[in-house]
Order: structure tokens, then sequence, then C-alpha cells
DNA sequence: CGGAGACTTGAAAGCCTTCAAGACGTGTGG
DNA sequence: CCACACGTCTTGAAGGCTTTCAAGTCTCCG
């Protein structure tokens, strides 16, 4: 750990142009000499512990962060204490937007796994990219994503279905997002949050969640040991998420 | 209609300057001198009739839309054509963020009424936006506000509670954005949306609907009238949304 | 090795959904 | 102006899925 080589490796990682999430990152699209300003602003590589808080609600808005290694939980508080799971964030994804509106934080971002974060200062971003419309554009795509990803989840919740449909949409959805960062098509990984945390996620109880992952096993859909997921059948997955209307092509009715 | 004075108060209303809903819309915040710019930009006063729609999912991303009158639902299409309402407009809200992320709509927008928008160019306004720190800071401030409301409709949905608990803190919520229009503090309404509409918004059916405001009413919560709204209590209708935990308060052990 | 938390599984109860029919309300045409 | 028609909304009853409570197993960490 202390050999001066290892340093200088890590010393050349820790920029965004050698990063391995460059591309599902800000520097995505930005050319290489803006990519130093980007570069020289960002806190880089603060490690967290498991369970550990990048802010908390009402904390003024200071940064963004974008996950490096580990998983994130992003909890929001309502009046009466209740805390409801709104995202999870794995490498490559922002974290802390939720505090654009108001200036201060309404969630708090608790780390699922020993973790790592880029600390990206507001204030310093928005005005670079005032400067740099590459990095503008690309703030926008990134935030957008983020948009995107919350109506997901949301179409996911408001769509009348069983539980073991929304855990597969769930799964299906996790599965994609790990494969933008391994860059492979393996169909295995590991899964950061608890069956409760799942649960709080998904509006159901965490015996529901159990049960859900079963039938899903039993349907020979995944493999699920612990927090491992195998998924065995990505078309059965997928199938499992979008049940069939048996109506729509049951009706045999030609366009009269 | 073609009498001149009124024209010129058309035109004049038309100017962001003199908007009523500037507070709550891009405005915000910018110099008057900038107002200039940001005015010259916008196609205004786009009218639409009711079903009508300001973009399908798909369409290429070529600007946002901030509802003036009226009302709009935002409908998510999934892979096997069932729609998802992830959203609902009133005046001073913005229309359109869902496609940043990809430079392509994934959600249509529909009126709900009969409406009019102003229609604002995106690439022009995120380039105004690079020259006026403060267009920026409020197109950021006006995007967050989006991804809030998108949380607590999330955290509604996944906080696992009555049909009637969630039906409360809609109309809260709803209550809540009508006064920011209106300026004042009305307790009565008109939902632009139909039964069917917030079912499938609160992941309900709408039988289901029917029966929780049916339930508000006989708490003496709400009186609802067709689509006629008028909240009786605002305090019950809080509570009516967040139920009382009773072992919290049932529990008299003192911290031993 | 022990303990605490996470996870699973079973059984009864409750709430929502579904199917069905009727009431209401609005807009159109006579 | 009234009648009719259509869609929206309401209300009832049976059934299903999830929740809840409970007990037991597993797993990781000290």
């Amino acid at each position: 750990m202390s050999d001066p080589q290892v340093i200088d490796l890590e010393a050349l990682r820790r920029r965004c142009s050698q990063c391995s999430l460059q591309q599902l990152c800000l520097p995505a699209g930005v050319s290489a000499q803006d990519l130093d300003q980007l570069d020289s602003m960002v806190r880089r590589r603060k490690t967290v512990g498991a369970a550990e808080r990048l802010f908390r609600a009402g904390d003024n808005f200071a940064a963004v962060y974008v996950a490096r290694e580990g998983a994130f939980k992003t909890v929001c508080i309502s009046s009466e204490g209740e805390e409801q799971i709104v995202g999870f964030h794995i490498p490559g994804e922002i974290i802390g937007l939720d505090a654009m509106g108001e200036g201060r934080h309404r969630c708090e971002a608790i780390a699922l796994t020993k973790a790592n974060v880029c600390e990206v200062p507001f204030a310093q971003l928005t005005e670079i990219a005032a400067r740099v419309p590459g990095l503008q554009r690309q703030l926008l795509r990134v935030i957008g994503k983020d948009i995107n990803r919350a109506h997901e989840h949301t179409s996911n919740l408001a769509a009348r279905r069983g539980a073991h449909e929304r855990l597969a949409l769930f799964l299906h959805g996790l599965l994609q997002r790990y494969r933008l960062v391994n860059g492979k098509a393996s169909s295995t990984f590991k899964l950061p949050m608890s069956r409760e945390d799942i649960a709080r996620y998904l509006g159901m109880a965490n015996e529901t969640v159990s049960r859900a992952f079963a039938r899903l096993q039993t349907d020979r859909v995944i493999v699920i040991a612990g927090r491992r997921v195998d998924v065995l059948d990505e078309d059965l997955l997928t199938q499992a998420a979008h049940p069939v209307d048996e109506i729509d092509r049951a009706t045999p009715r030609t366009a009269s």
C-alpha cells in the first residue's frame, strides 16, 4: 500500500480522464482540456463506511456526489418520521439532486456498503458548466437520466401488479444498470440492500419480498442465495415483470 | 376580441415581466434586462384543447413547456402498451423534462382541459442560461422542484397506507399547489382530472378512488361534488393523510 | 462458539380488486 | 326547451392477494 508506484497508480486513477465511469458520469462529451477544469474541482475519493451518511435532510446544498464504488440509498423522512426509500444508487449514478429545488436536502443518502464517491461542489460545477457547453449539456443529461429512473420507479409502483412482478421489474432494472458499470453481459450480481430496504422501496412488507423471491426461483427465473442473484433467463425475467394481458391476444377480432 | 386595446393588453400580458406566474416560473430571480432575452425566446401562448398532446413518446426533445392555464397529465407508455400517469401539471409547473436524459421524450403530455402553455425551445434556453447566471440558477431550481414533486409522489405510493390516506395526501398536495397559483388561502378547487386518472396515478382501481372520496366525506374531511373539492378542515386532511401510529404515543414508558 | 440481526415460512385476517348494475351529468339533436 | 344517449361516477358483493403476527432458520461477526 505504501509502494510509491501504487500511489502513482492511485493518483492516476483519481483523474476523471482515467476513471472507468467516465462515460456514465459528468465527463462524457467534455473535451480533454475542459476535463482538467472539472478534474481540479472535484474533491475526489471520499470514502464512507456502510451505514454512513453523505448528507442529512435539512443540510445545506453544498455538493452532488457520484458513486464510484459501493451503493447508496436515498431516504425521505416524512413529517411523521416514517422513512421512505426513494432511490438506490450504484456506481456512475448521481446523488443529491433533491436539494436543487430548495437549496437544502430533503432526503438523506446512506451508504449500503463500504463505498466511495466523488464529491462535486455544486456552485463550482454550475459555474464551470456555464463556461463549458459540453459540461452543461452533460450535466443536464445526467439530471435527466436521474429523472427517468425516478419515473420508471413510479411507473413500477403505480402499475397495479403483483408483488413478484414488481420485484422482477426491479431486478431487471438493476441488472441493466449493473451492466452499464461492468460493461459486460453478466447476468449475476449481488444485492447491496437488505430485503427490508427492497420492501420499503417497492412499497410492500419484507415478508412479501421474501415470498416474491421464492416464487421467481420456483418459476426458474432466477436463483437467489442470500443477496446473490443469478438471472437464469432474461426473457423470462422480462415476462415475469410484464404479465401478458390475455385479453389483448385473446380477442381475434380484426379491426372492424 | 378584435378591439385593438384588448389586443394590446394581450400583448402586454404575454410578456414574462407581466405574467402572474412569474415568481413560479423561469423568470424568478432574473433581472429585468435579462428578462427580455428570455421573453424574446419564448414562443408564447400556444393554446391546446382538452385531450390534445404537447408531445408524444419518442418525439425529439425540442422544447419544455410551462402551463399557464389549465392542467396536463404526463403519461408513460411501458413496453407493453400499458399507460402509467407519472405526473399532473397545473399552472406554473414545467412539462417535458423527461426528454433531458435521452434527447427524446419518453412520456407524452396530454391536456386535461382546454389549456395554454409557454413553449420554451430548450436549446435556446440552455444557451441563454449559460450567459445569464440568474436564469441558470432558476432553471436548475425549477428542475429541482419537479424532482421534489416526483419524490413526494413516490413516497406516497411506497408508503404502505390505505387508499383514503393516499387520496388525502394527494388532495393535500394539490391544494398546496393551487394556492401557489391563486395566491390566496382558498380551500376549494376543481379537479381537472377524472377518477380514472387519479386511480392510475395513485396505483389503484377507480372504484377504490370513489370509495376513498366517499370515506373522506363521511369523515367530514372534505365535501366532494363531482370534481369540485371543498376541504372542510385542513388539519383533518393532514391527519387523514398521515395516520397516527397509536403505538408511538401509547407507550408511556419513559426513557429507561 | 455464541448472539443478534437478517431472512424464511406458515396461517389467519383485512383491504383492495373485480365484476356488475345502477345513478348522475353533460352535451347533442329534435 | 326537452329528451335521449353516452361516458363518468357510485355502490354492492364475492374473491384474491398482501399484510400481519408468529415462530423458526440462517448467517455473519465478535
